[in-house]
RNA sequence: GGAGGAUUGGCCGAGUGGUUGAUGGCGGCGGUCUUGAAAACCGUUGUACCUUAACGGGUACCGGGGGUUCGAAUCCCUCAUCCUCCGCCA
């Protein structure tokens, strides 16, 4: 969580962040929880303190085979002594625990780059590549899998419900090959990769910023308790959770390929058709364990690693930066690629790229030593890419007038074909 | 799921109630010696919080939590993880 250390050190920046964020997170209830812990963690300690001389001083007695009586009266005086420290040590965990409960709820503070607004209407374009084709009466990637033959989605709502797909032949085998063309492409970027559990503790979905405050959003299982993870970021980011690196480590880089759940709640009604919002779907994550120092250079780089598969693909894309308003509760900074999804002429979320700096860190307990001094990492992730839209964006933007769908060229060494067509 | 064994500082490994944050070794850092290096020798070497202008002082931590006791790494309970054997399973 954000200590209140580093509350109180950067007061002015905390407030500015939080208005520009419009969050209602109260700086005076943490102020004062604090200064009571503090008031009561002196008392305990003074007290503590006593009761261990007094401790040494009965040994000593014993050890010297001293007066047993003068020790029968110390024994006493220590056992009320113990009572009062036990009352303090109450309230002083009391007051702790709040405090650190409302610190959860607390967002990470805004990187001075990124601009005000209110919505995702005012994220400003930092940059677009490619240029989107002219398809006439582009189908939407619905359609143009249904009449392929690969996309079922009648039946994944009889077994699961909405949002929710088979995918079948062809497009399992489009869906795979993706998978391994991102993940062989991020090992040459420098990535290692890894494979991670899909089932993790609350303890770590607080360590990445989903929990507390976003409960509603993710699948819990009961008995045992259990987190579906939302993202790869959670298992990958928590591997080094309350654990010191070297400084001659960093920076860490992972790749991670899982599924990942949501329950997209409050989204109701929104992109209902076709693969763009699931409860399941698969993504290529990167991960990245930076010094402080590194860290935005290293978010330009990991955005830059992420726009590459698009790049390969073919597929024309722009980046946008999330302005105050729109950007996440844990990020400082973020860079959504949107891909341009023809039969909707729009651009399209397809990954999100974050700097964390030491917000996770601090939560997770991620720490690294550099001469000897102790510093927390800054963490980032990104999608390198959502495979699900990913597939979408090549449906739509590589179909043809006759339903047929061109493979990428980096693809067809992964199929060993060159088109999709109805029927085959 | 059942039966045993284990969990100590960066690592290895002592320590079964009393000035123990914890013997020793390795590793790390600093120094002596050396033209330099190695070896040898000497010293040093955890984290968090409170307090202090600072030097320093205090509290907690020996897998987690709870208990017994004036006092717990050491005794008791409980949970977790790991290892071995059995069962089951991909």
């Amino acid at each position: 969580m954000m200590d209140y250390s580093f509350v109180d050190k950067n007061r002015n920046r905390v407030i500015n962040s939080l208005k520009a964020r419009g969050d209602q997170f109260q700086l005076k209830d943490i102020d004062h929880l604090n200064q009571k812990r503090k008031d009561l963690q002196k008392k305990h300690d003074d007290e503590k303190s006593k009761l261990n001389d007094l401790s040494k001083e009965i040994g000593l007695i014993y050890q010297n085979k001293g007066d047993a009586n003068v020790a029968e009266k110390l024994k006493s005086q220590s056992t009320a002594l113990k009572a009062e420290i036990q009352a303090l040590a109450e309230a002083m965990d009391k007051v702790h625990a709040e405090l650190n409960e409302k610190l959860l709820y607390m967002p990470n503070v805004l990187h001075e780059s990124v601009t005000s607004g209110n919505s995702d209407a005012d994220n400003p374009i930092v940059r677009s590549w490619g240029t989107p084709k002219d398809i006439q009466n582009a189908k939407d990637h619905d359609d143009v899998a249904q009449t392929l033959g690969i996309l079922d989605v009648e039946r994944s709502a009889k077994v699961s419900g909405s949002r929710f797909s088979y995918l079948l032949g062809w497009g399992a085998r489009l869906e795979r090959a993706l998978v391994n063309f991102m993940l062989d492409m991020h090992q040459k970027h420098g990535y290692t990769e890894i494979s991670s559990p899909f089932l993790v503790h609350k303890n770590a979905m607080i360590g990445t910023g989903q929990l507390p405050k976003f409960k509603e959003d993710v699948f819990c299982i009961e008995q045992p308790e259990f987190y579906l993870i939302p993202t790869a970021e959670v298992p990958v980011t928590n591997y080094y959770r309350e654990e010191f690196l070297q400084f001659s480590d960093l920076p860490k880089k992972f790749v991670c390929y899982s599924p990942c759940f949501r329950k997209e709640a409050g989204s109701y009604g929104k992109d209902t058709k076709g693969l763009i919002r699931q409860h399941q779907f698969h993504k290529v994550e990167l991960v990245q364990f930076t010094t402080p120092e590194e860290s935005y250079q290293a978010l330009e780089e990991l955005t830059g690693h992420a726009e590459r598969i698009l790049q390969a693909l073919e597929l024309p894309y722009r980046i946008v930066s999330l302005c105050s308003g729109d950007i996440g509760f844990s990020s400082a900074k973020t860079y959504d690629i949107e891909v341009w999804l023809p039969s909707q002429k729009a651009y399209r979320e397809i990954s999100s790229c974050s700097n964390f700096e030491d917000f996770q860190a601090r939560r997770a307990g991620i720490k690294f030593k550099r001469d000897g001094k102790n510093d927390f990492v800054h963490t980032l992730n990104g999608s390198g890419l959502a495979v699900g839209r990913t597939l979408v964006a090549v449906l739509e933007n590589y179909q043809k007038e006759d339903g047929s769908v061109e493979i990428p060229k980096v693809l067809q060494k992964y199929l060993d074909i060159s088109k999709l067509t109805p029927g085959m």
